[in-house]
DNA sequence: TCTTTCGGTTCAATATATGAACCTTAGCTT
DNA sequence: AAGCTAAGGTTCATATATTGAACCGAAAGA
């Protein structure tokens, strides 16, 4: 195993630990020699990524990734990240896939990859996404904190089609078996003659990202493909995430364990 | 120089770059060799802390950072706490704000609070604060011990512009006045035609965490309206050191430190 | 008091990093 | 289309950084 690889490891130890801990801790936990955890967290601390109370002595995260966060987040390539997912999830399905990015508190569509077939769903780069409305819409706000469901929810809920969900009630449990299956399904929620799944793009400890959905004519639709395209919209939403978020704060989330 | 070292200081180089670099590009900048370059490159990226783009196998900055920087902010919550103040700090001045947090030795800037005027100076997140050339620098550092401030000016002090502050004295001299006064004030320091103040945000019994700036064009920089936001920036940073580590601490006597 | 554990250091042994040379592919020039 | 250049990426003998048992002094328990 490679330094970069053990020391980076350490980080993600201590970025793990409740609370600071001891040099003889942190060893113990990444069962590494004491003189090479020292080694490892004098370089790490020089760099900023650990600190070093100086009463204590003991070790903690450091400002460092603060900075590379924002960057990040300033240039956050969501788009680029995701695209090629989307196209594969494409290909997969034969449908048309597209992705969304939650922004000033609704879901829009920022890239479509078009099936191949000559009869299609058409989504527009740049249309909305009602959240009672559209597969996207549910799995993003399955996924969401009770009062972000609340919010959506006791807004005035649009009637698109004589489909779409607009009692409450029934809309809170969609989103409960939206939550628990893991992806969302979404009969002429919007149009007539469509039928969408979604799942959403997760981020640790925030709510999701956005959305990927895969979306099909009603007539190509029978029960076991919209199975089959909501597990591989699932698989394809919690790859990006991985890719977006780090693999093992995604891995450690309870919901995506039960989900995955 | 450690292996550590060399891949963290590569990593900074990538968060420097403007755009998503190419293998040969990045090695130029790090003055490495290629084949080690790629084989940090691997290693960061095992670890999400560069991505490489499929298609242009360009790298750039990777995810993992924003889950550190969460788990930072959840212990020491510095960014959630000032940046509500940093805005209040805007919108009172009518100019942009910037937040600065030290780590690997170096001030760099982690939020910004554009002003709401046309002509306004603009400040990058992820950007670095030279200690003698900016406000943030100065303000930061007239607040550390002793020792602090010979490193810092024994380093090369470079002249961004024919104001910047390169003389050991008389960057002494300022470091004294910015202390007495409580905020710094810099003059085309890293820019022309740029003025700004700036206040250390103080932690008890340490050196300061960062630094508070209002940066505004010289054109509407008067002797009185510096004054006023020299003032209004040391007040909103005496407020957030309140807020992250308790009243009673801050208020003691800033000297008896000094020595520490 | 004695014992254990802590943070931290040393240095010979050794595992790991290194980089010149290489390959293949892509784009540009002639 | 041939020829050139520079790109991303790989190899392997050499060189160097990493390793960890043994060590230290301090402090916390017994």
């Amino acid at each position: 195993m490679s330094t970069i690889s053990k020391a980076l490891t350490l980080l993600d130890t201590i970025s793990r630990l409740e609370r600071e801990a001891g040099l003889s801790d942190i060893a113990r936990h990444c069962a590494l020699d004491k003189a090479t955890t020292r080694r490892f967290l004098v370089e790490l601390e020089k760099h900023g990524f650990v600190e070093q109370d100086p009463e204590t002595r003991r070790y903690r995260l450091g400002g460092a990734p603060v900075r590379l966060a924002r960057i990040r987040e300033t240039r956050f390539p969501y788009l680029s990240v995701a695209t090629p997912f989307a196209r594969e999830l494409a290909n997969l399905t034969g449908e048309t896939v597209h992705l969304s990015e939650h922004a000033a508190g609704r879901l829009s569509t920022i890239h479509v990859e078009d099936s191949q077939r000559a009869h299609r769903v058409i989504v527009d780069v740049g249309s909305i996404l009602p959240y009672h409305a559209t597969a996207s819409g549910l799995g993003f706000l399955a996924f969401c904190p009770q009062k972000d469901i609340d919010a959506a929810i006791s807004a005035p809920l649009q009637a698109f089609t004589d489909h779409t969900l607009t009692d409450p009630a029934a809309l809170r449990q969609t989103l409960g078996e939206t939550l628990r299956r893991g992806y969302s399904i979404c009969h002429h929620g919007l149009e007539t003659g469509v039928v969408s799944v979604a799942a959403p793009i997760r981020a640790p400890g925030s709510p999701p990202v956005g959305a990927i959905a895969v979306a099909a004519p009603s007539t190509r639709a029978e029960k076991e493909t919209v199975e089959q395209m909501g597990r591989a919209a699932m698989a394809t939403a919690r790859r990006i995430s991985e890719r977006l978020f780090g693999l093992e704060q995604v891995a450690a989330d309870p919901l995506a364990r039960r989900a995955g």
